[in-house]
DNA sequence: GTAAGTGCAAAAGCTTTGCGGTGAA
DNA sequence: TTCACCGCAAAGCTTTTGCACTTAC
């Protein structure tokens, strides 16, 4: 009887080899520690976790893998917007419309969406909810403008 | 005639005097600054914008101000998520429940909401969108609990 | 065997902090 | 006059990068 650990490592087995990655002991063990944990976590957090087993691991290690994940799509960041303050001077409620690609961020006011309830028993409990943010992500205009231009240079670079 | 700007700087130092801090040329700047941009500015950014008018600007007077203008509530935050990388490994289409003060993140199951549209007219023209996350914002039971006390606490302090 | 991955250390952002001089109230 | 604020510089985080060694394929 294969458990559920076994299956979940052969499925990242499978995974690793799907985009052209190494299956290694680190990356197991890395990718378990986000698995693992219900907190989504930091590379910190996960360099404490991986430790554990792997003592000689080090924090470079866990960034770069960190990273091959994400871009790989094995991973997700929680938010887009990590690594930089971004202010905001509106302060009506609104919400925002992002581009994945360069960051950008553009105001939506709040009417132009129906207000999102959410049952109380889908929330932890003694969790009190004081606003409800709405977030739409893609690309922008000058974005895809770009990744056009970008693909088609490849094509004839390539022929 | 009163125009905008000079309303809007009234407005600027009411706000001052009622969170008890000076009035400086500096902060009328770079609360300037963020107000114009329509960009939800950078720190640095800001920076670049207010050394056109301040050469002699440090960058950490901007920090020091940002900081001072998010404790006050002069202005607020993009995200609750920024400075930290956070990782997902739930790849089912979900949305989260943030605790503002731990920052914890819980996750929700994507049918616990109804779906959220927004009419393309209210988009910047051009934008493809390919995703919608909603976020609720809140304190944590563990928080409210940490904040009870320590409120407690001041009180019996302050007699 | 070869290309990719690992560990270590240095460096590159971003942000905070401390201190002496300056300016708002 | 006094206290908060400013500019400068140093330090503290988080994250990236380069290089020599090791490992998966």
């Amino acid at each position: 009887m294969a458990d559920l650990r076994t299956q979940a490592l052969d499925d990242f087995r499978r995974r690793c080899k799907d985009q052209g990655l190494a299956f290694t002991f680190q990356r197991q063990v890395i990718y378990e520690a986000v698995v693992d944990s219900r907190e989504h976590p930091t590379p910190e957090l996960i360099y404490e976790q991986v430790r554990q087993r792997i003592p000689s691991i080090s924090l470079g290690t866990i960034y770069k893998n960190v990273k091959t994940f994400l871009d790989s799509g094995v991973l997700k960041e929680v938010t887009l917007h990590h690594g930089s303050l971004r202010l905001e001077s509106n302060m009506t409620p609104h919400h925002h419309v992002v581009c994945a690609s360069c960051k950008a961020i553009f105001d939506i006011k709040e009417t132009a969406v129906e207000s999102v309830r959410l049952p109380t028993s889908e929330l932890p409990a003694g969790f009190a909810i004081q606003q409800c943010r709405v977030e739409f992500v893609g690309v922008c205009k000058s974005c895809q403008t770009a990744r056009r231009k970008k693909s088609k240079a490849a094509k004839e670079c390539s022929t």
